[in-house]
RNA sequence: CGGGGCGUAGCGCAGCCUGGUAGCGCAUCUGCUUUGGGAGCAGAGGGCCGGGGGUUCGAAUCCCUCCGCCCCGACCA
């Protein structure tokens, strides 16, 4: 039991300016925590009470699948340059150097450190599989910390990865994590929902993410209510319904029509008298590759044009997968003339010359799914105040791909039965991922199968927001006056507030039944405070404990208050009838 | 990194435009009263006005520069 009047607890009446969502004022404001630096956050008291409880949780549901280890927080360059990533890496690594001038780093993952004890132990295809977890801090140079905890430079995770001999093997170690996240998040007590990543263009094959809704959140996750599709906007699809196709003129072949001043997609559909689903949008990139030029990598910007309906929007990561780039920017002014002859506004897809494949260089074309089968369209004729009409897909222009390239939109078709779809916020609290051999085969990590012959592992990784966890949670079960946690993960499961400690016998009372809820196997915090009964209130109020019991003046009747914070009900109890519905109030919670 | 905003007492802010040596609310400390939803009265303490440079008789205020923090976009647990 801990008597709140010896604590440190520094809550604040008011929110400091800069917190701007929900999660952060209240952390804030309740003494959770404190900001040193961007990004960078001291946990006091009682934020790392309730974050030692989430990661109990996540202890005890990985120990029922893996190992825990606790690997370095600072290492060498060498694994990183034999993995590749000590340059591909950039920016968001924290790098150092020790005295005598060797390059070291922060660790921001761990798939190097975990892939260097594989390849220096693992002999035989009998030592597989395995899981290696732990729960350590990471460190990344995030260009923009951000909301509170949501997003920092330094945070606590659970990482964990799995050595497999093959690929059923590595469905097993991912099928395992799957459960066990589910069991992590469902008992921290959140709404979640597991949904399909982008899987990024590092390659790996399967891709999960454990989503918590957020208005706070920074992805865009598409759902269907009806059969429980669920996909992050980087990666979901949709079913388009048809489009009324424009009726041909002349001999149905492109015709320029002049459409002096008509640049943007509403102006050219309005001149047209058609939906914008019926003009050609054009979206040209410069694409930012690392190509093998014989003698080492080099980056190398190639252009990448984007045709789709005009009532549609490219999605970039989607396009980065496919063209295989690093980074895109918009093309200038000149390459604008150097490609299309044209300026913008008035883009098209007609004269345009592909390239076959992506691989190949020079100018690639990817035409969304949107425009299959599509005729009689409008598209810019990269003409000044020229557009052409009767453009038909595959007949008047072609393509390096014809392939899913846009953000799905809210209304649109399930992919899988079509319903609505619903687009929301949220917050990524778990990733799972299956990686392939990509730091195996690069660190030379080798396993000799039951034939004596020499094969390469496949892995897999996992990670989990510990500090994610507390905040989606403090998102979604906050009002005006504060939040509250389930009880899995809140600081304490109860305060006993007791409304005024001048009198004796009231502080008596409610020690006592504060130890007895302690030794009933709650964690209690006594409000014993020199304070009024309102101030105690509000501070119960903020700081995220589910439940409270007031010791107040009722006591003269044997009668003590038990408040539930989450609905902010408030019933009177016999003191003897306290601890039985207590019991019942916090399991059904 | 691009765009926007802010740095004045622990927290929230005013003062800056139009230079004259810093103020309000909350919090803190003392005393009395009060004691179930952030109490009342009386008194007190607390500031290199983010740092450096410049203009000026004089700078929180004007100019230059650096630093920090927040928000919006490209990245991820």
């Amino acid at each position: 039991m801990h008597r709140w009047s010896k604590l440190f607890v520094p809550t604040l009446r008011e929110a400091p300016a800069d917190a701007e969502v929900a999660s952060h004022k209240f952390l804030l404001r309740s003494g959770y925590v404190r900001q040193l630096g961007a990004g960078i956050y001291s946990y006091l008291f009682m934020g790392q009470r309730s974050i030692n409880k989430i990661i109990a949780i996540v202890r005890e549901e990985m120990n029922t699948i893996g190992q825990e280890f606790l690997l370095p927080g600072i290492m060498p360059s060498e694994i990183w340059e034999q993995s590749g990533r000590w340059t591909s890496m950039g920016q968001n690594m924290f790098r150092l150097q020790d005295r005598k001038g060797a390059w070291l780093c922060l660790g921001m993952t761990h798939e190097e450190v975990m892939t260097d004890i594989a390849r220096k132990e693992l002999r035989s295809y009998k030592q597989l599989p395995q899981i290696w977890y732990q729960i350590q801090t990471k460190y990344r140079d995030e260009p923009r910390p951000k909301a509170g905890l949501l997003r920092v430079r330094q945070f606590i995770m659970k990482d964990s990865y799995s050595f497999d001999l093959d690929a059923a093997s590595l469905d097993e170690s991912y099928n395992k994590h799957d459960q066990a996240y589910r069991n992590i998040f469902t008992r921290s007590g959140l709404q979640f929902v597991a949904v399909e990543a982008d899987s990024g263009a590092m390659g790996g094959s399967q891709s999960q993410e454990f989503m918590v809704y957020t208005d706070a959140g920074e992805d865009l996750i598409a759902s269907c209510a009806s059969c429980g599709y669920a996909a992050n906007m980087e990666k979901a699809t949709s079913r388009l319904s048809a489009v009324t196709e424009m009726e041909p003129t002349g001999d149905g072949l492109p015709e320029l029509v002049h459409t002096p001043g008509k640049a943007a997609i509403a102006d050219v559909a309005e001149f047209f008298q058609i939906s914008p689903a019926s003009d050609i949008k054009t979206v040209a990139y410069m694409a930012a590759r690392l190509s093998d030029t014989g003698k080492g990598k080099e980056t190398v910007w190639e252009p990448v044009v984007v045709f789709l309906r005009g009532d549609h929007f490219v999605n970039e990561t989607k396009l980065m997968g496919l063209v295989k780039a690093g980074e895109l920017r918009p093309m200038n002014g000149e390459e604008l003339e150097k490609y299309f002859h044209g300026p913008a506004g008035y883009l098209g897809p007609v004269g345009l010359t592909p390239v076959k494949s992506v691989n190949e260089p020079g100018l690639k074309v990817i035409a969304d799914l949107g425009l299959e089968n599509r005729k009689n369209m409008a598209g810019g004729a990269n003409k000044l105040d020229y557009h052409f009409r009767n453009v038909t897909p595959g007949r008047d222009f072609s393509w390096t791909l014809l392939a899913d390239i846009r953000n799905v939109a809210e209304g649109e078709g399930c992919p899988e039965c079509g319903s609505p779809l619903k687009v929301a916020k949220a917050v990524e609290v778990g990733h799972i991922f299956k990686l392939g051999d990509r730091y195996t085969e690069s660190m030379g990590a080798r396993v000799l199968d039951p034939n004596g012959k020499e094969v390469t592992p496949i892995m897999g990784c996992y990670g989990i927001g510990i500090e994610r966890i507390l905040t989606a949670s403090i998102e979604q079960n906050n009002d005006a006056n504060g939040f509250w946690l389930p009880r899995a993960i809140a600081p304490f499961d109860v305060v006993v507030t007791v409304t005024n400690i001048s009198d004796a016998s009231l502080l008596a009372a409610g020690t006592e039944i504060a130890e007895k809820l302690e030794a009933a196997g709650f964690d209690v915090l006594l409000d014993d405070r020199d304070e009024r009964a309102g101030v105690k209130f509000k501070d119960a109020d903020l700081v995220g404990i589910p439940f409270r019991v007031n010791v107040g003046k009722k006591i003269a009747e044997g009668k003590v208050e038990l408040v539930t914070r989450a609905s902010a009900l408030s019933v009177d109890l016999e003191i003897a009838e306290l601890l039985p519905a207590l019991v019942v109030a916090s399991e059904t919670k």
